[in-house]
RNA sequence: GGUGGGGUAUCCAAGUGGCUAAAGGAUGCAGACUGUAAAUCUGUCAGGUUCCGCCUUUCGGGGGUUCGAAUCCCUCCCCCACCA
């Protein structure tokens, strides 16, 4: 038995579980996922964190891509209708977010389904045979839902169609297992309903917390824009790691890298920052090498520690054009919204050429390196 | 089908004829302090500019009244709840 198996998750049917595990045959592990969104963030890597664990057991990890129900949209607890996608941008979306699960599982080992596999040939009467399955009561027991009821706030119908379709899902993959997070709870026991239904064991629901993301207090999401994503470069997943508050580093470490507590316990004691910067070491060697993460942690501290700059940057060459000011040059980088936005910067004594604080931005610009705030600089040659 | 409520900048939310580019809060950004942490303080947060003065665009869409509208009128679109 892998311990960290367990590690960081809850198990709604542990000896259930630990019977199936016992039965020495692959289990089948299912989780789905919802191709709207193309990016995968840390808040994914829980979960295929312990997707990677079965698999390395021998059981089957099962990536469902809801296909189908992307193109339908869930409001999902938002009063606004997420945009409905077109199939091409669905089977687009699958791809990238598949590249991005493989950095983590083993291509070779998962199995991907579609959900439009078996939703594209139901019909109408199936639907409605599948909607006689669960009452709106049983809707109502579902936290968000009862709540948003309660304040008068609008459900649409398809959000209760919602667990009905996922739990489907796992009916037609007889999943042994479903994985997902604890916003999904309830939507994994719907699974159990269903396949107890259709004469089938009922699978067993892990769940896991959701992360919290960068900001230190909503849950880590693309919409939130405080999410560490699988395609960072090492070196934003390297910074951004370190600029989370230290009170989410015990849940990092937890989650993201699966630490027992008596592991924890022996980081806790480090300097914070020290901590942090393990942290972000171990998950940048984890997405890319031991030794880019060794080279972002010294730039790192080249950079926010010794105050240095860093060794490289983006490089703009000037063409002499006349009349071309400082400003009209930064903002030609791209780097930033609008003059406007440069302007107050300048106010706000946030730029520095070779190191000395600029405040005029009509200065004509020459052969240095400029740093705007703490984080982005470049240079002109 | 009926009744009532509502659509304001990234989000929440004030604002019912001029002093409103639009209160307040959140988020973000910048500065100070620091460990790119937390907390705190300050500034800033539509765009453009010959930069403190001016110009353009913005309050669901369109049209109108007026010297002047997010605020009044007409019309269209959309959302929500409640009662049936």
């Amino acid at each position: 038995m892998d311990s960290k198996l367990f590690a960081g998750v809850s198990v709604i049917q542990e000896n259930e579980l630990r019977e199936r595990l016992a039965e020495g045959r692959p289990l089948r592990i299912k989780f789905g996922v919802d191709p709207t969104r193309p990016d995968l963030t840390f808040g994914h890597l829980v979960v295929f964190n312990k997707l990677k664990r079965f698999q390395d057991l021998g059981h089957e990890a099962i990536l469902l891509i809801g296909d189908y129900t992307a193109t339908i949209g869930d409001p999902s607890g938002r009063s606004v209708i997420r945009p409905v996608l077109g199939a091409a941008e669905v089977e687009n979306n699958a791809k990238t977010y598949l590249d991005q699960a493989f950095r983590i599982l083993d291509k070779d080992k998962t199995i991907v389904r579609r959900n439009s596999e078996w939703f594209s040939k139901m019909s109408f009467g199936d639907l409605l045979g599948l909607a006689r399955k669960m009452t709106v009561a049983q809707m109502l027991e579902r936290d968000d839902f009862s709540k948003r009821y309660d304040e008068k706030n609008p459900i649409s119908i398809v959000e209760f169609l919602y667990p009905l379709v996922q739990g489907y899902d796992s009916v037609m993959l007889e999943a042994d297992v479903e994985l997902g997070g604890n916003d999904q709870l309830f939507n994994l026991l719907v699974g159990r309903i269903l396949q107890k239904d259709a004469g089938q064991r009922e699978q067993i629901v892990m769940y896991t917390p959701l992360l919290i993301g960068l900001d230190g207090t909503r849950k880590m999401s693309k919409s939130y824009d405080n999410y560490i994503s699988f395609n960072d470069s090492s070196k934003n997943m390297f910074g951004k790691l370190m600029s989370i508050p230290d009170a989410l580093m015990e849940s990092y470490y937890k989650l993201l890298l699966e630490y027992s507590d008596v592991e924890w316990a022996a980081v806790a004691n480090l300097h914070p920052m020290e901590a942090k910067k393990r942290l972000a070491m171990e998950l940048v060697g984890r997405f890319f090498s031991s030794e880019t993460a060794i080279k972002e942690r010294s730039q790192f501290e080249q950079v926010f520690s010794d105050k240095q700059i860093p060794d490289v940057m983006p490089e703009f060459v000037l063409d002499r054009l006349e009349g071309a000011t400082l400003l009209d040059k930064l903002y030609a980088t791209q780097l930033f919204p609008s003059k406007k936005e440069l302007r107050r910067l300048f106010e706000q004594g946030a730029v520095k050429i070779d190191g000395v604080r600029e405040d005029s931005p009509t200065l004509l610009p020459r052969a240095a390196v400029v740093q705007v705030g703490k984080k982005i600089f470049l240079r002109f040659l």
